[in-house]
DNA sequence: GACGTAATCTACAATGATTGTTAACTACTA
DNA sequence: TAGTAGTTAACAATCATTGTAGATTACGTC
């Protein structure tokens, strides 16, 4: 079996928590589409866990998957596109949302330390967590943009969009 | 009557939208949170302004939000506390969340310019907008330890008691 | 200043994502 | 192999938010 799906079971193990066919499964989907780049929203790892054991419910993955980002194996991450995602790298990283296609990527995360630094040592804040969300359009969507445009509403995207 | 609630409903009228007196109201409730750094929850808006205006509807408050959101003169930001923030400053900054009080603070953002141009460049997307959150304990948070919510000026539910 | 129309209003229902509950089941240890 | 803690699945409930429809209202036009 794969590399990674040995290390979340190995976390499960190691914390005494049972090692169950479908914490299983779950490993190895998580394994998957960390190895796609996916960030694949909870309902879709349940469908796709259904294929292989169709009776596995909802709640079991949203459980599972909850267990998981709690071991610091994998973070959910809220990117406003309406549900959770399961980021299947824990390691810091900024998103690229597309708001067109809903496509996300990973990116290197360049924040300045001294917003950190300024937080902790001004307000007495102690930063245990970042995310960092880039909204946008990707190159597939501009190229689609003045033809969608058409089809849009004077002013409805004009307005609600921030520039620089 | 105050300077940015003018500017927000002279928004509306130059969009030739109606002047309401809920439009006024919420309005001015909008002014008082940016005078107040706060960052209201929607409900805590319509509770204030049933005061005023006891028949309100929460309908009408999420409405008007969206509207203001869409003119550019506030930000609707989804923060992880289980509802969307009322932002009544539309400029970019970075914001510090306390997970024990849900404490919401503004702080000036920092972004390495390099990640967006990295991003334009290399993959063709062009960023439209920006979330930044830090996520932490606040000073008088970590004091406690008791990990449960603290009391919050004013006594609203805009920043407390959304937990998780 | 009144009118007509488009826009807005409220009340209510519906949605969608997520969480809580409970009884049945299962993996693991002894 | 049995006991037991822990997990599962089905179902209900919750929460924030959005959709619908008929009643009401603001505002430009006359």
């Amino acid at each position: 079996m794969a590399v990674l799906a040995e290390e979340l079971i190995a976390a499960f193990r190691r914390k005494g928590m049972k090692i169950t066919p479908q914490r299983q499964l779950l490993c190895t989907l998580v394994e998957k589409a960390h190895d796609q780049h996916e960030h694949p929203t909870v309902e879709a790892l349940h469908l796709r866990a259904m294929e292989e054991m169709p009776t596995i419910s909802l709640k079991t993955v949203y459980s599972t998957l909850a267990e998981l980002a709690e071991l610091g194996m994998i973070r959910l991450v809220a990117l406003g596109t309406g549900s959770v995602r399961v980021d299947p790298n824990p390691a810091p990283h900024a998103h690229f949302v597309c708001r067109s296609c809903g496509r996300i990527i990973d990116h290197p995360l360049d924040l300045d330390d001294d917003t950190e630094s300024a937080l902790e040592s001004d307000l007495g804040f102690v930063v245990e967590e970042r995310d960092v969300i880039y909204r946008g359009r990707c190159a597939a969507c501009r190229s689609q943009e003045t033809g969608e445009a058409v089809l849009l509403k004077e002013g409805d995207v004009s307005g609600n969009s921030q520039h620089r």
